[in-house]
DNA sequence: AGGTAAAATGTTATCGTTAACATGATTGAG
DNA sequence: CTCAATCATGTTAACGATAACATTTTACCT
């Protein structure tokens, strides 16, 4: 039994305690504690006893200061509403508990100046990487490009900055893109419209990509009038499907493709609005399959996304990149399906 | 016009590698940096302007082994992908950022196991305080107790550990569940069941202790065995809900109250399996208002939480018991709604 | 017993920043 | 012109842990 004179210590438990309560230095402590060899068993065990009953709890601040590593990781995010980020945060969080990481959650409200900010917040914490999906706005590649140059790790999932040399993880947009409004032309459509993205991130510029490519390549017409941005955010999707309201009638589209499926759902209740039936008088369809798509009272015809495995692909590879010099920056681009429901007009 | 001698320094730039590049001592750029007085207007000015040609970014992890001060606070959740969360968490996170901290999100898996060792973590951390929100299965106040004496403080979220002298930010959870139960009784139902959540958490307890007290101060009869343990999580909900089913005809509940929406959800796709309708053969209701909840081909009436209140309550409520020490804690009972739709029987 | 290799433990310096104190330069009053 | 007060800057130590090196102790062999 060994006796613990200032179990309670003013504040918290250090090595140098531990190591003054039983006369030795705070380095045989730590090699105790660490299990670092060469400490005598009966020392061993009385320093973890000891330990124990004193409460000690390392330090990783300290730790890290000796280090220059942190094992915690920062994760921006864009809009935590969208289900499709919970759930991608979801498989980061699994990955990173089994690799023995945490991760800052820092939200950046579609705002490309608060992203810097928190951005810059994460570096002075000294996260080992960073996993970041751009906000609406983010035009601002050489930001990014800077920070890669540095030592610390980036990874772009789902909203990425495409050809600035870092990892991104998403899916095949452009294909999945192309597939849904090729659905759309085969049900006949053919005055179709685009709610797309905005800023410069992979996902706008990829998904209006495969749209207009299908309409090409099925010889439909292109009509520029017909495709708005409206961003990311549901607020945006009944905006910009108001002004495709307001064109006259004959110029209105037969379908719309909606850049994500928050936007679909803004599209939807301005159609319901203006006393439109959803897919007789307009078809409608989105991308990224959020949870509430299959429940609309017109089931949404959408693209899935895996998104828990883009959380553990990025978490993955992010941590490949901290862990591993030789490790190379890839693009990754998962399997999306097209998830055919009620809004296109197909299973009436 | 400044000239940089070594715009590149190897890793990251230290307050020493400005000072050197000056001739100046790093306390010197300390001072000039965090506008701490005395430091000559001229001298300040270059050592700003060199710091960000050099490209210099604080290290927080150093400042905080000082301080002793992290400015991060844990977050801890049990299941990110119920909705409620991520909009309690987009309140947190909304606080945290307009007073300068950060959020470590850590992930208990609705596994109480899981929960201490992220806890741990945390405080290995040395985050500032912590906001936890407990597994299903988390039973051990004393756990909890001993992190509340020491300097680090924590708050409870939702599902909250009482009478044990920490903050709990909630709902007026049994008079809620007292409400809705009555609401069913109103209806005419006399064989109500309730889906109960698990361990000593509050919510269990009290939205238990709300549907016994609105059935004896109504004069309806309690049955035992119609009140299932299903935990929280939809599974769950499913499962004890098939043990009703299971029971003889006459023996069935004509209502049942399920303690979250997700419960209920899982209890609904049992009742439907069982070819039985709902409200007209068996009534529904929930508690949380799920962002599907008002999706579902039978809308579910439930209790509507104001998440994003609880999270910035919460945030506040932390950050005040750390930033000030006669701050005290208490119980913060938000008010929740009744939201009546078509699961419960009432708008046919 | 003497000597040496191996094992156990200790000491010092460091990570980047800042508080506390120390020194040197400048100013102004008498 | 001298001396003290003020201002600008520098030095040292500390935060808690550990790597690298240094020392002491133990064990074993001849």
């Amino acid at each position: 039994m060994i006796e613990i004179r200032s179990l309670k210590v003013a504040g918290k438990v250090t090595l140098k305690h531990i190591a003054d309560e039983l006369g030795v230095s705070a380095m045989t402590v730590s090699r105790a504690l660490n299990n670092s060899g060469s400490v005598q068993g009966k020392t061993q065990e009385r320093i973890l006893e000891t330990a124990r009953q004193m409460g000690y709890r390392p330090n990783h601040i300290a730790k890290s200061l000796v280090s220059r590593r942190t094992y915690t990781l920062g994760v921006v995010i864009p809009e935590i509403s969208h289900s499709f980020f919970p759930e991608v945060i979801r498989g980061i969080e699994q990955v990173v508990y089994d690799k023995g990481y945490q991760i800052i959650l820092a939200h950046s409200s579609e705002d490309a100046v608060r992203e810097q900010e928190v951005v810059e917040m994460l570096l002075s914490k000294r996260v080992d990487g960073i996993m970041i999906s751009c906000s609406q706005n983010t035009e601002d590649a050489s930001f990014f490009e800077n920070i890669a140059k540095t030592d610390t790790r980036i990874v772009f999932f789902d909203r990425c900055i495409e050809d600035i040399g870092i990892s991104c993880i998403g899916v095949n947009d452009r294909n999945a893109a192309y597939k849904i409004t090729e659905h759309l032309i085969n049900l006949g459509k053919r005055r179709i419209a685009h709610l797309k993205g905005s800023g410069k991130v992979s996902i706008t510029k990829n998904r209006l990509l495969g749209f207009e490519e299908a309409l090409h390549q099925n010889r439909v017409n292109t009509f520029s009038e017909l495709i708005i941005e409206s961003g990311f955010q549901e607020k945006g999707g009944y905006e910009a499907m108001k002004i495709l309201l307001d064109l006259p009638t004959h110029k209105r589209p037969d379908a719309v493709f909606a850049v994500n499926d928050p936007v679909a759902f803004g599209a939807m209740e301005a159609i319901n609005e203006a006393g439109l039936r959803i897919p007789e008088d307009m078809a409608l369809v989105g991308f990224s399959d959020d949870i509430r798509s299959p429940l609309m009272s017109v089931p949404l015809t959408t693209i899935h996304q895996p998104a828990y495995d883009i959380g553990t692909k990025a978490a993955s590879k992010l941590i490949r990149l901290i862990e591993n010099d030789k490790e190379l920056q890839e693009k990754v681009m998962l399997i999306s399906t097209l998830k055919v429901r009620e809004s296109c007009g197909a299973n009436q």
